[in-house]
DNA sequence: TGTACATCAGTGAACGCGCGTTCACTGATGTAC
DNA sequence: TGTACATCAGTGAACGCGCGTTCACTGATGTAC
């Protein structure tokens, strides 16, 4: 991705562009796992074989969509995170911004949450772009714990044996001076929060707390507490 | 399905059986949106168009293999809690055992828990086999109040408005008793577990909490407290 | 218990469709001198 | 700035494949009397 300078590279860039456009657009109709290059192409008004000149293969176009995706919904949390605001309001917006950017793009999300896609297997190059959520998360919890806002839990059992090592492991490489036992809970948090948003959009909360966004605010709050983020006195 | 009375019926019945189980295999290798009528009939040494003497459509073939699903998950997670212990023990085992039938058999978790097949709207009928799990976690709580095991929550806020009102409607239905926050708590903790189990099944704690066995006791014991469940004097 | 008829299971051919990918090609764009 | 050549984008035909579903059929199983 150097910086296009021929009119050519411009052209390329914008195309590439449209056609993983005209894929999520397809996407939204058929699902990923019956993503056709044929359709993409038709949408474009191209021949088919034309995107074998943008992408070599069709899972090659598929990995380009959930990178993309990750990427979105990374952003979009980030940029929740980075509000002026005291830690657990800034916990509040990221969990908000996440579920708003599924709503959003339901037909993305199912792509990078839900089932895996049968015969397609993630290259490591997903893992980056797929990390910046619960970095987000991570950096809330953190940025409290620096200012004192965190609750110590104290009553809480703390993370032992294999889960403590691997609890230690994660701090060390994203997480230095967050608690073990603050750190836990906020990977329990992250699955909480994704199972609660998966459940919304699969059809699995029809029925009962259905809509959901009340039981959501409520659980965010629930969660916030969950992992000792501080009321501050407003 | 009434009782088999000549051997043409039985035929029917083990037949039907025999698609269905066929049916699950190819889920396993090929994922739900590309089960296909002919690989199923092709491992049964049928001829595809004899698949429509059982079963009417490609779609009906999917929702029989979907109320499977769900009938068999419900009836693991019953199982579990029909065991003589204390609730904070059967908690756990019925936590447990859900994650174990999820890692046994994960393309029918996919199958209810993924991303919906594309193209493929589930009928009403799934509503009740998918309803047993929930159900079972209900129940414990309601075993608990009524036992006077369950913490009444006083320092929780509790759920207010819509949501009081959604919580009410499931407490009439169906956990007669069981007071608002605690049934709040036991629905989050639903989505938890679920959250848990689709992130394990679906590689996103792959570089984290992975294995995941240690990370999953610890957080269904943190659930236990977060509903409310006493730890008892052993 | 035996026969005549109705029901059902499974066959095999066919319809019409869409798919991913390859390949030789034409014409336009870019580069080196 | 102009020309010769190399690079690239997009075409159109083709390969080989699999799919869901329908339909007229044959032969076996069940039912009524």
């Amino acid at each position: 991705m150097n910086a296009p300078r021929t009119a050519r590279d411009r052209a390329r860039a914008e195309l590439t562009q449209e056609i993983k456009d005209a894929a999520r657009r397809e996407l939204a109709t058929e699902g990923a796992a019956r993503l056709s290059l044929r359709a993409v192409s038709r949408e474009l008004g191209m021949v088919s074989s034309a995107l074998y000149r943008y992408f070599p293969s069709r899972d090659d176009l598929l990995t380009a969509l959930i990178i993309d995706a990750y990427d979105a919904l990374g952003a979009a949390a980030e940029k929740a995170g980075q509000q002026k605001q005291e830690p657990r309001a800034r916990w509040q917006a990221v969990c908000r911004e996440i579920r708003a950017w599924a709503l959003a793009h339901p037909h993305e999300y199912a792509l990078i949450y839900g089932s895996p896609v049968a015969g397609y297997r993630a290259p490591q190059t997903t893992v980056q772009p797929a990390s910046r959520v619960p970095l987000v998360l991570i950096g809330v919890i953190r940025q409290a714990h620096e200012a004192g806002l965190l609750d110590p839990l104290d009553d809480v059992p703390a993370p032992s044996g294999v889960l403590l090592d691997q609890i230690a492991q994660v701090t060390a490489a994203v997480a230095p001076g967050v608690p073990p036992k603050a750190l836990t809970r906020t990977i329990i948090a992250w699955t909480q929060l994704f199972g609660m948003i998966s459940f919304e959009l699969f059809g699995q909360l029809v029925g009962s707390v259905d809509p959901s966004e009340p039981f959501f605010e409520h659980t965010t709050d629930q969660m916030a507490d969950f992992v000792g983020l501080r009321r501050t006195v407003s």
